[in-house]
DNA sequence: GAGATAGTGGGTAAATGTGGGTGAAATTGT
DNA sequence: ACAATTTCACCCACATTTACCCACTATCTC
């Protein structure tokens, strides 16, 4: 479904355009409506169509929250949780809590991961990179994922 | 599939003409449709046809995303995904951003590699070619692939 | 050597991304 | 409760990028 980086401006009212690429998808799976929350491992945010973010809550609120990490995932995903809708422009107006968390400035990218599209300063996505390219992911992920035969 | 080595040159507008000699096979198998995403390991491109590519996408989105080191693999090769189409020179055009990873100038390096074809910019090539020539590749193949019998 | 194919360059209209004005609505302070 | 201020939705305007042409040259084929 989504894919591609794309570097964007965050504008002085705080909206952002939606890549083109990633609007006819957008406006046919739910007319144009989303759904911004916030990640809790990196500063950025996680921007999902509706109907999509709608199944993903539903699963969250079943599970049993006597446990406090399930309360506080329950907290941080649907307590951020802000929807959003394509203006005539194809932008967004990203909640001002939401670009602090992210630490969101002028310059942004926009990723596209598959279900979701996740919003990062541009800074803060270029520092990671470096990490990222340098890790040495492989042995990490033998004992972890389904890497078998997986040759890229 | 794809083998073989061609320089290109990338025109001012990030253009590259795609080598003929791979023209038919992507035309056949895709309709001209492509997918490109960056190399994690070298500063280069990666060009597949639009199937193999999704195929590929969606084992990488099968692995559970808790994990950090699945997280960063799917941001850094679904991220950077793009789709690109032949036009109707036989050309693509090559997304800025990834065109800055792979730190492509005006003369590349198109090399066929089976599933995929890589891109380089030409210095970065020759220069990996001396060291690669230079190392000594059989002790460390024995330790990890499967290159009994194997004769070139 | 004539014609076809491949690689390269460039013009132009349409699509995309960005900035900003304005009135309605919401929030805040008194 | 009301005025002052801020935020937001809806426009419009403009600059940049991209898609779609067409053209030229070098090489290859017959």
């Amino acid at each position: 479904m989504f894919r591609g980086i794309n570097s964007v401006t965050l504008d002085a009212k705080g909206r952002m355009a939606l890549p083109a690429r990633h609007r006819e998808a957008i406006r046919a799976r739910s007319a144009g409506r989303l759904v911004t929350t916030i990640d809790r491992f990196d500063p950025s945010l996680l921007v999902y169509p509706l109907p999509d973010w709608e199944a993903l809550q539903a699963r969250l609120q079943k599970m049993a929250n006597m446990h406090a990490p399930v309360r506080i995932l329950q907290r941080l995903l649907i307590g951020h949780a802000t929807d959003m809708e394509l203006d005539a422009n194809g932008r967004v107006l990203l909640p001002q809590m939401l670009r602090e968390h992210a630490r969101l400035e002028r310059k942004l990218v926009v990723v596209g991961q598959g279900n979701k599209i996740e919003i990062w300063s541009e800074g803060n996505w270029q520092e990671r990179m470096e990490n990222w390219l340098g890790e040495d992911l492989e042995t990490a992920l033998e004992q972890v994922g389904d890497i078998e035969g997986l040759s890229i």
